[in-house]
DNA sequence: TCGTTAACTTGACTCACTCCAGAAAAGACG
DNA sequence: CGTCTTTTCTGGAGTGAGTCAAGTTAACGA
């Protein structure tokens, strides 16, 4: 779990301002990987007190753009934001409650990369999304 | 291009009942794949004239649960429907220009569905994005 | 410390999509 | 063919994530 100054660190070294909710937001994420943009919104509350939505949209969309985070949006669910970022692992998700877990690339480090017929489109990265059943949604089902 | 009759039985194949907006539906998303749900309500009017916004919804998710066409969403874009079905393909869209392509599976017939560490999760189908930047843009890009 | 400029606040707004209740049509059965 | 039941369609209101715009506040370099 990084500290306050690891997080401003990063934000000093995207160029970004150093703010309160920026700082609050980093953490929120770094701690609730793959939360929705809600949650976000409540953590960073619960440590700054009232901050605007806008703020937090504000603030995901920079840190999205400067590449400190990343947004994910699986159909059917709002984003959400992970913290890992740079080492391309795709994620797992539940159909029938939705949660995400994180899984590593199967195959090398870009996995997939290459389509076999890619239509002249110039392809920088291959996003995988794993549909199943996660495990207590699995026990669920069966002792149903 | 499928005929009339072709909609007509795969309607029927699936138990539902046959109507001119689902056939127009059907029709409208075989002839542009990949179309938004606003293009898609647009051709079935041209065809048949008045039809309501919620016959469309209606019958796209109807459609799409009884596997006659596939409902894809990539970050940032509204919801497209495709016609192509169980043949396991992926799609390449472009980051500037939202175009968007179909790829045929790159490594057999369930690419990328073994992945490293599955927590658990019981996989049963691997969704591939490509991301990258279609022929036309990549062209306008250098030019510019 | 001051000025510039990026970031934040407030509040209204948009837009894809959904929900609802009633009307209409499709299919089943005699 | 006529009636009945079920499913689908219509029209309109509603929902909710996300965006826009204008004005205020605060970070940071000089």
């Amino acid at each position: 779990m990084p500290t306050a100054s690891d997080f401003e660190r990063l934000l000093r070294g995207a160029s970004l301002r150093v703010t309160a909710p920026r700082m609050a937001v980093l953490s929120a994420v770094h701690s609730h990987p793959h939360a929705d943009t809600d949650s976000i919104i409540g953590v960073v509350r619960q440590n700054l007190g009232a901050v605007s939505h806008q703020a937090v949209y504000d603030v995901l969309r920079a840190l999205t753009g400067a590449g400190l985070l990343r947004k994910i949006e699986p159909q059917g669910s709002v984003a959400r934001y992970e913290a890992r970022v740079g080492d391309n692992h795709h994620h797992v998700v539940c159909r029938s409650c939705g949660a995400i877990a994180d899984v590593d690339c199967a195959v090398g480090h870009a996995p997939c990369l290459d389509a076999s017929d890619d239509h002249g489109f110039v392809i920088d990265e291959a996003e995988v999304i794993y549909w199943g059943s996660c495990p207590e949604c699995t026990t669920a089902a069966k002792s149903s």
